[in-house]
RNA sequence: GGGUUAGUAGCUCAGCCGGUAGAGCAGCGCCCUUUUAAGGCGAAGGUCGCGGGUUCGAAUCCCGCCUGACCCA
């Protein structure tokens, strides 16, 4: 990088640290012996017994300085968060010279005591500062303010969407709430684990690179292999591989994973997602549906000490049993018409009077489909438990145990989102093929996002899989969920943008 | 893909019925040994997203493009 492209802050600070090296100082050091985290100081700290921390080492990023001469306050962010330092020249004469060349961004640590200030602060005294890295790019600077009835008001926030996404790390160092929302999303994710683990499940690695997609109804992305000249494609689901391994004889399994869709992209799709996929033998979908039901609402207790949240100004109630509903009741209780062995044009007929748009080339599940879009889903605010799909739908899905032209299904929605996805799993290989070939077709009729026939997988089946029940977490979307962000950028730490033209 | 909207100093924003830019914070210099949106004084800092056009003159008006946000299909 030229230094026409550098502003007169960064050349300034190249300037420092040139002179901080003329000095003899490293201003890029190994290591540091840190002793306390900011929190362990600030919320430990006893006014009756002060020599508790009599010796702390501290260390993270200058936040903001306030010079008066000859002391000086700054504030330090570690990962716990941020803690002030105090600072005299006449005890630390020598660093207080080197501290005119420190700046907002640079990581320094610190060691001292603590102590309360004048004004009731929980500081660290410094006996000692050591730069242990400088920065050499600006950061944007936010104030902070406590108002009377103790909130935290925040000045001039770094709120340009486009630059925290992009350059995450500042976002990251500067908003605070961000921090917090990735902490969450990872005890969330720990929480499931921990959840999965607990029941004796194993968590498993399945391949990212695939020859043949499969697993979900979406279009994949396509790369290659070199040394094979091959294609390979990035996957869509994890399924395929995760009922091989229950034919394997493995009697629950689970793996987090990302998976890989070609499609559009806004504000609840990334084009890579995580998602959670879960089978356990000889169990069925009912059985999974009492699972995922705990397994939410405990994680939203663990993330946010209620069941009863509020999210895009609904008031959403965690609490079980959340509700069941067949799907087909859902559409009598929402559109008035019963759907249930209607055929094609009927249900066209029907969608008409609803003022929903159809065409002649959507065949009867895409209009049913529509149909539960525009005028089931926006009602499912609550989170609803939807059962039962038609057969059509649900290519890898066992047929219903007591009803005729269904599957044994649920999505979970809340907040009119689908949630979670299981299926009772089709096991019976000469049924699987035959949706699988009738998938085919769909797909030589123009469907793109039809699924392709995997003659391994078949196999598999054919070797035999128990009774299975399967279920589909999108991680991404509970995540946003339990920590009220509307947009799934907000939590992933690297949302898709399009690249920057320079 | 369509509509609305935004892009001006490192950050947050004002200026937009045309006359070549302004504030706060950050940064710089001086003063200040318990401050906390520290304070006081002073001096800086900008191809006004990019490219065309209209005009004597464009951040401002027109067209195209790029990137983001929101809504719609």
């Amino acid at each position: 990088m030229s230094d026409i492209q550098k502003n007169d802050q960064e050349l300034r600070r190249e300037e420092e640290l040139h002179l901080l090296e003329q000095s003899g100082v490293n201003a890029y050091p190994y290591s540091y012996n840190k002793t306390h985290n900011a929190i362990d100081i600030l919320n430990n700290f006893d006014d009756n017994s002060p020599e508790l921390f009599a010796e702390v080492s501290i260390a993270g990023r200058i936040m903001s300085i306030r010079k008066m001469g000859k002391a000086s306050f700054f504030h330090i962010l570690d990962q716990s968060g941020k803690i002030q330092v105090y600072l005299k020249k006449d005890e630390l004469p020598e660093f207080y010279e080197q501290f005119k060349l420190l700046d907002i961004g640079d990581i320094v640590g610190v060691s001292g005591f603590g102590f309360r200030t004048k004004t009731g602060e929980v500081s660290v005294h410094a006996k000692n500062v050591e730069l242990l890295c400088k920065s050499l790019k600006p950061l944007p600077v936010a104030k902070e303010e406590i108002d009377e009835d103790g909130n935290k008001i925040i000045h001039d926030a770094f709120a340009d969407k486009e630059l925290r996404y992009r350059r995450r790390y500042m976002d990251l160092i500067v908003n605070a709430n961000v921090r917090e929302t990735f902490l969450k999303r990872t005890k969330i994710v720990t929480y499931i684990r921990r959840f999965l683990d607990g029941m004796g499940y194993l968590e498993v690695d399945t391949p990212t690179l695939q020859p043949l997609y499969g697993g979900a109804s979406a279009r994949p992305f396509i790369t290659h292999h070199n040394a094979l000249d091959v294609e390979f494609y990035l996957r869509i689901a994890l399924e395929l591989y995760l009922k091989r391994l229950i034919v394997g004889g493995f009697e629950g399994v689970y793996e987090i994973g990302k998976n890989f869709r070609n499609e559009g992209m806004d504000r609840t799709h990334n084009p890579e997602f995580s998602m959670l996929e879960l089978y356990v033998a000889y169990k069925d979908y009912m059985w999974m549906l009492d699972l995922t039901e705990q397994m939410i609402h405990e994680a939203c207790l663990m993330a946010n000490g209620t069941a009863e949240i509020e999210y895009d100004g609904n008031k959403i109630s965690l609490e079980r049993p959340f509700r069941r509903a067949k799907m087909f009741d859902l559409y009598k209780e929402h559109t008035g018409f019963d759907l249930k062995g209607k055929t094609r044009d009927e249900l066209a007929e029907i969608a008409a009077k609803l003022n929903i748009h159809t065409d002649k080339t959507m065949s009867s599940m895409k209009v049913l489909d529509e149909i539960f879009k525009e005028k089931v889903e926006p009602h499912l605010i609550q989170p609803t438990f939807v059962l039962d799909y038609p057969v059509e739908m649900s290519p890898l899905a066992k047929k219903h145990r007591a009803e005729e032209g269904l599957v044994e299904r649920f999505e979970l929605f809340i907040n009119g989102a689908e949630m979670a996805n299981c299926f009772s799993e089709l096991n019976d290989p000469r049924d699987q093929r035959a949706r699988l070939e009738e998938q085919a077709k769909n797909r030589a009729a123009g469907d793109d996002e039809a699924m392709v026939v995997d003659e391994d997988f078949l196999l598999a089946l054919e070797v035999g899989m128990p009774p299975t029940a399967g279920l589909g977490l999108g991680i991404d979307r509970m995540v946003m969920l339990l920590t009220g962000e509307t947009s799934i950028r907000d939590v992933l730490f690297f949302p898709h943008l399009k690249p920057e033209k320079k």
